[in-house]
DNA sequence: TAATTAAGGATATAAAATATCCATGATTCG
DNA sequence: CGAATCATGGATATTTTATATCCTTAATTA
């Protein structure tokens, strides 16, 4: 079970955006070159995050991504489900009923319960991911990466 | 992120192996039969198991498998980690490091705050699938499976 | 000896991940 | 107005992974 390279560019991005001055946008490009990722492939990632109402795009030669709504409603989760899908990771074929044994008359009822587990199990994935915000994330790494990188970063992108 | 359907298959085998009576054994065939799966396909599942010490195997006519220890000492996670390798759900690739802004000096420590908590959902999704064994899944199917299916699936599975 | 088994290697096919390229229309700036 | 830049999205290519199938081997049993 792994999720695709574009889990992390995508949590990487809305970070940073979240830790961006109000209303200032970053393009795709801009985006690709900070994080040495290819611009075509993580534009697709972004227009997931667009498509999920996480950030809105603007067109133009100023235009670019910014979030669509404050960075403490916008969780690892949602960045994750935007990019992966919101599909369990688990998906039941209900392999019991091809138990040559059964018959109608044993009535089957209710989900498998090892489908229950494995959702179960999901389930606290999902919280635990629901639980962090990209405002979360940024303070965090406010308080944590160096200050002469954040202020050099911070410049880079303002002067893109 | 998506499971093989191999993981169901191979709980669903476990748990049957769980259920069975002491020293008793289940061929590929049978296994295969039983749930309604290819054969040669779910044998490469079952020998993953087995490589992992969950199961053992036995040849000749009476041959088969058999747990390799006792059903309340292998968890739903020993189960998905054999078939699916350990290999966190989430790979960080340390995209920060491509930073154009990044020197030397600036000394970026520790890991990644973002991986840390793709891996924290990551551990809460694998102690969640700890929490479960195979027995307890067994006492499970016995309590909420309708009796008469039971004891067909009994009946047929030793006279197979 | 014949039948059956697990183990495992080789190979084939289908699906998904990882991209790249290009056309379109919107926006901005000179 | 015209050129540059942008997001959007469609089409396509390549690589990797999942999903198998087939076959050989050696062990075991009757």
């Amino acid at each position: 079970m792994r999720l695709r390279n574009q889990v992390e560019w995508a949590l990487h991005c809305a970070v940073l955006l979240a830790g961006l001055p109000d209303g200032a946008r970053l393009s795709t490009r801009c985006l690709a070159e900070f994080h040495g990722v290819p611009k075509e492939y993580l534009s697709k990632a972004l227009q997931g995050l667009a498509q999920a109402g996480l950030i809105e795009g603007s067109l133009g030669p100023t235009g670019g991504y910014r979030l669509a709504r404050p960075a403490d409603k916008i969780s690892f989760l949602d960045v994750v489900e935007a990019v992966e899908g919101a599909e369990p990771s688990f998906s039941c074929t209900e392999i019991r009923r091809n138990n040559p044994c059964l018959r109608a008359s044993h009535g089957i009822t209710g989900p498998c319960q090892i489908a229950r587990v494995m959702r179960r199990a999901d389930q606290v994935w999902r919280d635990e991911l629901r639980a962090t915000s990209l405002a979360d994330m940024a303070r965090t790494v406010e308080r944590e990466v160096p200050q002469a990188l954040l202020q050099a970063s911070a410049e880079w992108l303002a002067g893109y």
